[in-house]
DNA sequence: GATGAATGAGGCTTCATTCAT
DNA sequence: GATGAATGAAGCCTCATTCAT
């Protein structure tokens, strides 16, 4: 009967709309700052559902972190990355991971409350490193192919260098209102963001074209 | 008599002690996950002196939060730099930044929880751009150095400078959980962490050397 | 069904539950010695509940403070007073006012504290002026026709006329204790409030009937 | 040695300050609304004064109480009411009985406050009947004389006398908030007073003047 | 007598969760 | 599945009072 399909769509539209505002929730109060009563009222449904669909609290936290990084990697394998040399290619990924984080805030404060939280509940998710399997293995690629091209000089694992660009990316945006204060600068200013976008790229690839000393 | 300092230092005593433990309840369980009660229960004193010397959590979060930026200062400060060339001194300043994030990871955590907080109680506090002012300085008396001595052949301000070997320091530390678990490692092995301190260096060093394109 | 009606009975009776209880309470302790745990001990739900209907210990103030004016005026209103001359209506108002007071030191208790408050809470109030509309409406029919019948010889406003008669019956309950100690009485004795409720229509009536000097 | 008198000149001042304090606070607040380290801070001396020489609140609260009442009827007493008819005897009182209750809202306030608290700390005090003597006798005079002169008809005690007019002076100062809400006027306004203090007068001079039914 | 610091009981309020309909 | 009402544990904070110097 079409009755249960459009029940369990219905069921679907539901959970949808509470971790969309979830998300939201978690992102700007962290996980013991977050209150139920308020996820619901920004629903269209009530308070009940959320325990029906998600058990408890805690439930829809890892629900809402289950979520963001499979979406971070689905857009990432979005790219079109045919016919670049490994230099373009490696920029272009930089690019798309500057974007994403200085366009998804959420994402950023999700992980960085995730890690106030010890990552306890990320290691009860089935959230593992599958995801990024494809990341690294692109990264892994573009290095091999510049070093074969003897454009690239330097040794260094696809880990680290994921880790060298996404660092600049996440802490820009993660700390944006500490450093801004600190520093007195509007660290995500329109200008600072553009010669931010351009420095990240450069210094990695100035290290990747560099030779070992 | 010694009567006024004993007492002024009896509260001063209460005062640190009440703030070491907020500190280690703050930066374990962030603003809103810390509780008065548990820190008062690891205090030599009870609650209520918590609000008589500090007003309320939030008075206690805002004196937690008073004294970290300044403490990193001062041992920065510490550091002696005499007789080195602009290269050798900026890497005893990175290699310091990298003990300091990775020996204070109440710290990295304190200042995520307030960017968390959005900032807003940092900004109500005495810690103004001051306190970075010497940093600041330093680099950008090392970028002129090493510009003159035509060993630097690029264009980059202080700050930059600052948030390039900063961001990946903090954000070790910072995401070592999410990013241990995400990529399936252990990011602050010893080894890693020998590796990364080379790392971070090299790449920033490698990109003063390299010309503008 | 009759699910809802139910429900919201049952809510219903919890807040007429809690506004009685609380009304015991606030007119006994007054605002600030009201104890929020003794007046949920005292009712048949929880001190959650109190919360929950009425948001704070001032909301719940503010509600046992909206219905005691409407109360009082309501029973004023059932009054019979037809074909009654203007002194024997005007008896029969204070008659009325006279023992309202008397049976209802709550009342009374309210009002004295929310005068103790500065008016505060009540200026918030739906209660306005136009609760007492009425009576002073006919307080005003009665002085006209008083006149007319060239029965009363004095030009008093209906408010006036109303704080005469109200504030004598209102100090009898009001001051009762501290009267009563330093006149060495008991105010609120039988025989007194016998003498007491002839003695301030007399006098009322003596003055209507007197004449401008 | 005068340095015993100094020292419990100085001990009576601070008294004096502690007491004025307390007295503003209490009649602000009420008993259990009033706070200590709030009349502390108010006053030349310290919260340890305080208990040193008034105990505990409730002594503070009582040694507050124990001077109200004398200093109304040492004011009342001074007035010179020689050469005085009957009816100018009393309007002289109930001038003056008006007067001190515009001009002492903190001596009515203390009077509600200790109603609220039922009387229970005034019976704790010496303030007792023999505060009240001298008015009930003049009051009493009065009314012999305007008998015995065939000015006033009416055969009412001292005590009824006294609440009549008593009860006007002090309502309307004591409900000034909710009368001048509830009725949409300002109670204690300049043209009020004036009309309620020839009102209170002529009112009772009518009664007096009249004969009895 | 004077003072700042300390205490601890108890006050107001919140909030995740469950229940009845 | 949906909803308002209810629960109770636990959170933050206040305040009369006492102590040490």
């Amino acid at each position: 009967m079409s009755g249960d399909i459009t029940t369990s769509r219905d069921a679907d539209q539901t959970r949808q709309n509470i971790l969309e505002v979830a998300l939201k929730e978690f992102s700007e109060y962290g996980l013991t700052g977050a209150r139920v009563d308020r996820i619901a009222k920004g629903t269209r449904t009530t308070k009940g559902m959320i325990y029906y669909h998600f058990g408890d609290k805690d439930g829809l936290y890892k629900a809402v972190l289950e979520e963001i990084y499979p979406k971070l990697r689905k857009s990432e394998e979005k790219l079109d990355k045919s016919n670049l040399s490994p230099i373009e290619e490696l920029e272009k990924i930089i690019d798309f991971t500057f974007e994403y984080h200085k366009n998804n805030e959420n994402f950023v404060r999700m992980v960085m409350i995730e890690n106030i939280n010890n990552g306890e509940t990320l290691r009860k998710t089935d959230v593992d490193t599958g995801v990024s399997q494809n990341i690294l293995m692109e990264l892994s690629s573009i290095l091999i192919r510049g070093q074969k091209e003897k454009v690239f000089n330097r040794n260094i694992s696809p880990i680290d260098l994921h880790l060298l660009y996404t660092s600049f990316c996440f802490y820009r945006v993660s700390n944006h209102h500490t450093v801004s204060t600190v520093l007195g600068m509007n660290m995500l200013s329109s200008s600072n963001s553009i010669r931010h976008k351009r420095l990240v790229k450069d210094v990695i690839i100035a290290y990747l074209l560099s030779s070992e000393p």
